[in-house]
RNA sequence: GGCCCGUUCGUCUAGGGGUUAGGACAUCAGGUUUUCAUCCUGGAAACAGGGGUUCGAUUCCCCUACGGGCUACCA
């Protein structure tokens, strides 16, 4: 399908502008995902500026997690703040000095005004609405008329009391009676009568722009052709629209792509930050500390996500194809997304199938790079030097990976392999053991012992089948207990592969060990 | 409350005026396997409701219901 907003009229250029006010949410990332795959699949550039308007919501840290948070899922930007560019700075806090003169060139075009209002004013009018039954309580066409700011005051009044330095915000004048539309490429056509937008305040008094205009003015200057953001935007836009005309920069307005929110998984709601730990899923991309209350949050690398499992999750909710494909490659994605396959519903985010990607990604690894992880553990949890071994791991993790969903299931899946196993899975010996099965056991260790057993798992089986046959005992019947005996467990990899690896001496030490452990519980 | 957006299996979704409404996750059954898992085969499972328009609506329109967002000198 074509797609007239990839137009060559101006090369694309979109920007992520997250807010540095805590972790970046896990909707937040998809965003940012989807502005990465727009601008790489028009070979446009792809932004990060900092809205940090906000000194009070200001989070130590916050800004550096965001980009830790995209640099390790390979959203990688041309711009910002990390890379500079020629429209920096992109932090908002330092474009402070750009922003007055288009409040105030905004005011002398009559779209805008000064308000002197003091919280306790617009506080006592929203009450005085409230009680006057008033469907929407807001600073409007109507109640501005009575209110304190430049259309009511004279202009000597309001010369002097700019000049005797009384704080002040300034407004936009939201036209009375008409229609804004623009169109928004997921959702088509909105429109929004301007009798439910109210003056929203465009430069507070503490001399820093809000986001509304902020953004509009940062878009303009950095040439954005498309806005791609949340859905909780979708309300403002049309004052965003109105704003981009009165500035006359109409024919710069990018485009809009407003998408659905992230919902939590039960219930309802959005995905908040408490979700998470709640359902027991990762909201965030990277564990982070509040500075300020301690608490903690748990991210998808901590918890053992591959970055390519959580793109191709993330892109998926909200996202498809349109063909049976279900895992992508970051190339493939930039390959086949487009906006207009971009759903309009929200998405419960549904942590079984995040378990299920990050699994088809595990089993995909190749057993060499696992190892390299789980190494890490290996080395932690101090065994034997001759052990601590790349090749010896990266065979014991082609074994154990189809067992699991992250690396950081290894260790309990195949830890027996580095330590003989502390303690048996009882419910299997006290369930299967009997007699017939010590002397088989004893019999089969010193079978194994010999060298003409040549100890690899199809040797191992032979030994087993024939042993068994012999003794009039089902394959079958043994195994069990011999599983619990070499690896402490009722379930695992592949037992003969696992004995192969384990090697001859190990496994005929556990056996003995085996039988003694055993006998003496069963006489106590 | 007001404004805006949305509504296909439990979940993510495909589809679209005439289809056996497709796939994936989860689930159930059978098979394979020395165990668990994988894997294979199969099953159950959805167009929110009501009005229109139409020869025909799940698809287009309206209403209702439900869900979500916004409603700050926050973004």
């Amino acid at each position: 399908m074509a797609e007239n907003y990839s137009s060559a009229t101006r090369p694309v250029r979109v920007r992520f502008a997250p807010s540095p006010t805590g972790p970046l949410h896990i909707g937040g990332v998809r965003t940012a995902l989807y502005n990465y795959l727009f601008a790489r699949r028009h070979n446009g550039t792809f932004i990060l500026r900092i809205e940090d308007t906000d000194r009070n919501r200001f989070v130590p840290g916050a800004e550096q997690y965001i980009v830790e948070s995209l640099k390790w899922l390979g959203i990688h930007f041309d711009e910002g703040v990390v890379n500079g560019g020629p429209h920096a700075p992109y932090r908002q806090s330092e474009r402070k000095p750009m922003y007055r003169q288009y409040a105030e060139e905004l005011i002398k075009r009559g779209n805008a005004y000064y308000a002197f209002d003091t919280t306790e004013e617009l506080e006592a009018m929203r009450k005085r609405l409230e009680a006057a039954k008033v469907a929407a309580p807001q600073y409007n066409y109507i109640t501005r008329s009575s209110m304190k700011n430049s259309l009511t005051l004279s202009e000597d009044e309001t010369k002097k009391r700019l000049d005797s330095g009384e704080p002040y915000v300034i407004r936009i004048k939201i036209p009375r009676n008409e229609e804004v539309r623009f169109h928004d490429i997921i959702r088509g056509w909105v429109v929004v009568h301007t009798q439910s937008l109210d003056d929203k305040v465009l430069f507070k008094s503490d001399g820093m722009p809000t986001y509304h205009l902020a953004n509009v003015v940062d878009d303009y200057l950095m040439q954005i052709t498309h806005v791609i953001r949340g859905e909780e935007w979708l309300p403002s836009a049309p004052l965003h629209v109105l704003l981009y005309r009165f500035m006359g920069w109409q024919d710069m307005m990018p485009q809009f792509a407003h998408l659905s929110l992230l919902l939590r998984p039960d219930g309802n709601g959005k995905l908040s930050k408490r979700d998470g730990d709640r359902l027991g899923f990762p909201v965030f991309p990277l564990d982070w500390k509040d500075p300020v209350t301690g608490e903690k949050s748990s991210g998808y690398r901590e918890q053992g996500y591959f970055p390519e499992a959580v793109v191709n999750l993330l892109a998926f909710l909200g996202w498809n194809p349109g063909t049976t494909q279900e895992l992508f490659t970051m190339e493939e994605l930039v390959e086949t997304f487009t906006l207009d396959r971009v759903s309009k519903h929200g998405a419960k985010f549904d942590p079984e199938k995040a378990r299920w990607y990050n699994r088809q990604y595990l089993i995909r690894k190749p057993n060499e790079e696992l190892a390299d992880i789980f190494l890490q553990v290996v080395k932690a949890k101090g065994v034997p030097e001759n052990l601590v071994n790349r090749d010896y791991t990266a065979k014991v993790c082609g074994l154990i990976k189809e067992k699991a969903y992250f690396t950081s299931d290894f260790w309990d899946i195949g830890g027996f392999f580095y330590i003989p196993p502390a303690a048996y899975d009882n419910s299997v010996i006290q369930k299967k053991w009997n007699d017939h099965l010590h002397s088989f056991f004893a019999k089969l260790k010193h079978e194994l012992d010999n060298p003409s057993c040549n100890f690899t798992a199809q040797s191992i089986e032979a030994v087993i089948k024939s042993l068994a046959a012999e003794s009039g005992i089902s394959p079958g019947s043994v195994m069990q207990p011999f599983r619990v005996i070499v690896t402490g467990m009722a379930a695992g990899p592949a037992l003969f592969e696992t004995m192969e690896l384990l090697g001859r001496d190990e496994v005929v030490k556990r056996i003995d060990a085996g039988l003694i452990r055993i006998e003496a519980s069963s006489t106590t």
